[in-house]
RNA sequence: CGGGGUAUAGCGCAGCCCGGUUAGCGCAUCUGGUUUGGGACCAGAGGGCCGCAGGUUCGAAUCCUGCUACCCCGACCA
């Protein structure tokens, strides 16, 4: 089986790539860098929206829209986030193109150049402050909370798909607040909420804390951050929220009359996530039959195959699926029926296998004369018969059971690939041979931090909040230390 | 931007060194038939500006020059 697919073990890379060409998930546009996201990988994306948006707005937050362009001019307001993303801008120079005068095709009309150039966004924080700078005057302007789903473009050297693309989709929320304490409540608020809808929808476990200053977003005081294990012992960051301090209101000098009548700056906060997750979901749960969704994100959650000869067979069995199918549907399941004649039933358990569809149930002949139904999980690869009468209970059953099962075996992937490490040996060797998170002692400088990753490619993917203070010494410099620190080779 | 490579059917490739029939193979596609409880089989068919532009030659996918695009390795990154 699997004879599509690159093996896992084999070439991580290349099995990874083939399973979001083959599931049809996405693929390489003609445009370079850019990816087309194919309508069942665009699937998932609307699932993970449509969880996110819900616990967005659960928590007071609201959508709006500003522009893709943004005026060059508007980034160089904040030093440190002009300097962060100025290496990665696509930027806007003309409006018009004209014919070729040679007569071959066309040209940039070298008239219609903008007086200003335009970035396109690869983060709105710029726009969005120049805006906000008119729509708050007082503390009773604040909170503002507002997220938008967008597309952003960062000009990145080396793509891949849905893991680092040109283009690519997210949300970037931005709020506004009139203190401190409340925006980095929020920035934290965010972090939780990200961490919830990665463990619980995802069903990837996350390690939540805060990024080293070389790590942090450009233009951020703190930038907290959800760091997931990927099944190469390769880190993913999953999400950021970042807590921004004043450096924005300063920036675009949005200041608001606070209620002792005084004037002060205002306090922001950004967060997001992207269409990264899809890699992360892929690399965290897939196997060497293909994906392996949870229910929760699973565009189809349960397909129906018929197994039958000739159309006889075909109408009696359909009858039988299509009641199945309403009653699942009833009991908000999502079902997909799939009576092509043009596939034979071991091409679809392949194609849903492939295509990570969490519960499949086939129905031949012998199950329409014996009242049954073969009931096949994606997550374990068993299968069982199972009597039609209690059907919708087993397969609502099986769902909550998939969704807690691939969690628990992500949980128990990431524990047993956690190590200590006390000296720069032990380090490297588990760095270079195993993989995998590794908690060690760092003396705090980025002196340090650069060192270790020059030699080793290892970053510091986070200072974990979980994490008990620990007298111990660097693993490179020796110098004392006073917790451990989270390393990992990163995507 | 530095180093290496590739460009031939929708996809993956052979042919190029050593120029010479009608440019070939696998997959995919289409037609007909037999099949259908784990990726079917047989027979047939369609599909090519050999990346682009020049040059050498009686003759170029093949040799030469230039261009362009893409891929891989580094620095950057959600």
């Amino acid at each position: 089986m699997a004879k599509f697919l690159t093996n896992r073990e084999e070439n991580y890379a290349q099995w990874y790539n083939d399973l979001v060409i083959k599931a049809d998930m996405a693929e390489n546009s003609a445009v370079r860098g850019c990816m087309v996201i194919k309508p069942y990988g665009y699937a998932i994306w609307e699932r993970i929206q449509a969880e996110l948006d819900r616990m967005f707005k659960a928590t007071g937050h609201v959508n709006a829209y500003f522009p893709l362009f943004i005026p060059k001019s508007f980034f160089s307001r904040e030093a440190a986030h002009v300097e962060g993303f100025a290496k990665e801008c696509a930027v806007v120079t003309h409006y018009r193109l004209k014919n070729s005068p040679d007569g071959r095709g066309i040209v940039v009309d070298p008239d219609a150049r903008l007086e200003e150039e335009l970035i396109v966004r690869p983060t709105s924080e710029t726009i969005i402050w120049n805006t906000y700078k008119d729509w708050i005057q007082s503390y009773r302007d604040l909170p503002l909370l507002i997220n938008q789903w967008a597309n952003v473009v960062r000009w990145e050297m080396r793509t891949r798909l849905f893991l680092r693309t040109t283009e690519f989709l997210w949300q970037e929320g931005h709020t506004a607040h009139a203190t401190m304490e409340e925006a980095e409540e929020e920035a934290r608020k965010i972090l939780e909420l990200y961490s919830d809808f990665v463990e619980n929808y995802m069903a990837v476990p996350v390690v939540k804390g805060v990024k080293t200053d070389s790590e942090k977003f450009a233009g951020a005081i703190d930038t907290y951050t959800i760091e997931m294990l990927m099944q190469d012992g390769k880190a993913l960051q999953g999400g950021t929220s970042h807590f921004l301090g004043q450096n924005f209101a300063k920036a675009f000098d949005v200041q608001f009359t606070n209620q002792e009548g005084k004037l002060d700056y205002v306090w922001a906060t950004s967060w997001g996530v992207t269409t990264r997750l899809i890699g992360a979901l892929i690399m965290a749960h897939a196997d060497n039959n293909g994906l392996v969704l949870p229910p929760k994100l699973a565009p189809i959650q349960v397909v129906i195959v018929p197994i039958y000869k000739g159309n006889d067979q075909l109408d009696a069995i359909s009858g039988i699926a299509l009641e199945l199918k309403s009653q699942l549907e009833k009991a908000g399941i999502t079902v997909k029926y799939d009576n092509r004649d043009t596939q034979k039933p071991g091409f679809k358990f392949a194609e849903y296998e492939l295509k990570g569809v969490p519960v499949r149930l086939a129905i031949g002949p012998r199950d329409a004369e014996q009242g049954t139904v073969e009931v096949a999980r994606r997550d374990t690869l068993t299968k069982e018969t199972v009597s039609r009468d209690n059907i919708v209970e087993h397969v609502k059953g099986l769902m909550d059971e998939i969704q807690k099962n691939i969690f628990r075996k992500a949980v128990e992937f990431r524990d047993s690939n956690t190590y200590r490490a006390d000296t720069w040996d032990e380090f490297t060797d588990i760095i270079e041979n195993r993989g995998g998170f590794v908690l060690a002692h760092w003396d705090g400088t980025p002196e340090t931090e650069e060192k270790i990753k020059d030699l080793t490619k290892a970053t510091i993917r986070a200072l974990p909040f979980n994490n008990p203070p620990e007298k111990g010494r660097c693993i490179l410099s020796g110098k004392p230390s006073e917790r451990r620190v989270l390393f990992a080779r990163a995507y």
